[in-house]
DNA sequence: CTTGCATATGACAACGTTGTCCAGGCCCTA
DNA sequence: TAGGGCCTGGACAACGTTGTCATATGCAAG
């Protein structure tokens, strides 16, 4: 910028005012310093204005994995709030690990990101307190937050699970099947909890075969299903607690004889061209990132109060895999 | 830091050191700072630093479309390796719009990006020669940069179409149908030469009527297929163009009376599953994402030479659908 | 006891931008 | 013509950090 008013033969402020189009230049001025500008190819350092200014213009985003298709969109659509005010997104993965979140968010607080969002990984977000205190807004997604108030945005993952299983209840089932993740993520375990207030609700005694908590990767997920079909009372229906373990359970329920009732929690791709197709509890991921970036510039703007829990409501989506009667 | 500083009775740079964890500083007066730091809730200021230092240790990623499922495995592939270097992945979506490619990684240059990742909307780059001779490392992906000489990595997008379309015809096919995205775009327009030269290499006539380029939105992409299935020289199979075809072309084919043929580009979750399962060209997005990050990071060492063009391959799937014979 | 060296610490400038404040020139009016 | 107000432009400090260099202290050798 220095080179630029030298060029043009003015003063640094009035570089800075051309570069910012703040008034007070007068045309012929500014040409100089535009035509200066263009011939040293200059670009404002942010870096430099942020530390003046204080406000970044970006935010952080933290989430469990990128290349997961819920997490997507999820994304997106914080990025397309991001982007209406004029703000960049950072984001990065963690892995379900709380150190690695930890690191990540104390990481972005460290860039002075105008504000977060977590999808938290661990259950302990007091090391965030100083940060907010600093004035870094912050919104929790999908889970709450952990030890601390704040913003928190999530789906109704009891209800969601408990509809669901009510589904299946509904069609004759009575032995149902819950494969899901480790109960200390809190989706899981709200989706556990409803799957048990279902199965309570309807006067079934759950029993501790038909239920697999904490298997997330494809092979201990295959194993669970198969041992919950071939036991000494052997499930009719299995409710899925995930997009992953769904897609898994598919797998296995394909290569079974007699047919087994599946409803799973989060909407997959294609589900519907199954055969039978995949009844699923469809959470929106856009409008829960939507809901929660909005929710953080409101922050921002000072216009929110204080921090609040919103649930989204979950939709109940009938291909034929769900509405499959009891057999064997 | 002046805080921490006074705090702790001692001068600025000492607080510097023990931040930065910098040799030189008695353990007593190390653990006074660690005190005031802790007791302070200070935390590095990253602008700064990033204005002293010139190295921001962020890198950036223009793509398309965060949600669509093939860049979330590709993002999370650099973000691994940027991980992997220290640094932070920042990224914005073009959504194919060449303006806002430019838009976006200007303003990720204006961060002082220590590097950039590019997905290509647009095809002319030049914008980005003040930034590259700046010392911005650059790496497009996916497609080439437009009118810049600067590092590339992509799929074998042509020897892939070439290789499904070919494999189409050893079924026996000839009347084979192609719908693909807009052929400025490069991916779209390598993967319709690898169309054309297939046929070409079996002596078979493309008519017009067998082609749809540009069409992208699902009741575009329906309508395009119907036609292309009940012309008066109707195909007997149909190469779809990229993932997104490929699950609309699945719906429709689903609903038609005779079986029809099918391979895409991309791999799609549940192709297996589908009956019949979707044959696939499957490119690595991982790889290509993490092939890219790494020269990036090397472009970034000084290890890096010249500009390169490198070509991974692709790999074809056979599921059943393209190994259905001509019918109808 | 002096000299010299190593080690611990601090003062200060600089990074590039912007907010504040002031100076100078111009035009208008009385 | 003098006085006042407005407009344009620039000097300067400050943001928080780190690199450079100087100083102070302690200790060993001469």
């Amino acid at each position: 910028m220095k080179d630029v008013a030298a060029r043009a033969g003015v003063g640094l402020k009035t570089v800075s005012r051309v570069v910012n189009g703040e008034p007070g230049v007068t045309p012929e001025t500014e040409r100089r310093v535009q035509e200066a500008i263009d011939a040293l190819g200059f670009r404002r350092n942010d870096s430099a204005r942020v530390l003046r200014k204080g406000r970044t213009a970006s935010i952080g985003l933290v989430l469990e994995d990128l290349a997961d298709p819920f997490y997507g969109p999820l994304s997106r659509a914080v990025e397309e709030v991001a982007r209406a005010h004029g703000a960049l997104l950072i984001n990065g993965s963690s892995a379900e690990d709380p150190d690695r979140e930890q690191e990540l968010a104390l990481a972005l607080c460290a860039r002075r990101v105008d504000g977060l969002v977590i999808i938290p990984a661990g259950d302990d977000h007091r090391y965030l307190e100083p940060e907010i205190r600093a004035g870094v807004a912050t919104v929790f997604v999908d889970r709450p937050a952990g030890q601390i108030d704040a913003d928190v945005v999530l789906s109704d993952n009891f209800g969601g699970a408990r509809d669901g299983v009510t589904h299946l209840i509904a069609h004759g089932h009575r032995r149902i099947g819950f494969i899901g993740d480790m109960p200390r993520i809190h989706t899981a375990a709200e989706r556990l909890r409803g799957y048990r207030a279902a199965m309570e609700d309807a006067d079934i005694t759950v029993e501790s075969a038909w239920m697999s908590l904490g298997v997330t990767d494809p092979l201990r997920v295959r194993r669970a299903a198969e041992e919950m079909l071939s036991g000494s009372s052997p499930v009719t229906a299995i409710f899925a607690g995930n997009n992953r373990v769904t897609v898994t359970v598919v797998r296995v329920l394909a290569e079974q004889q007699r047919p087994v009732a599946l409803v799973g929690f989060d909407d997959i791709e294609l589900a519907d061209l199954l055969d039978p197709g995949v009844s699923v509890v469809a959470q929106d991921a856009a409008a829960l990132g939507r809901t929660a970036a909005d929710r953080l510039f409101r922050q921002l703007d000072g216009t929110l109060l204080s921090p609040e829990r919103i649930e989204l409501p979950t939709r109940l989506i009938t291909r034929g895999s769900g509405e499959l009667p009891p057999a064997g």
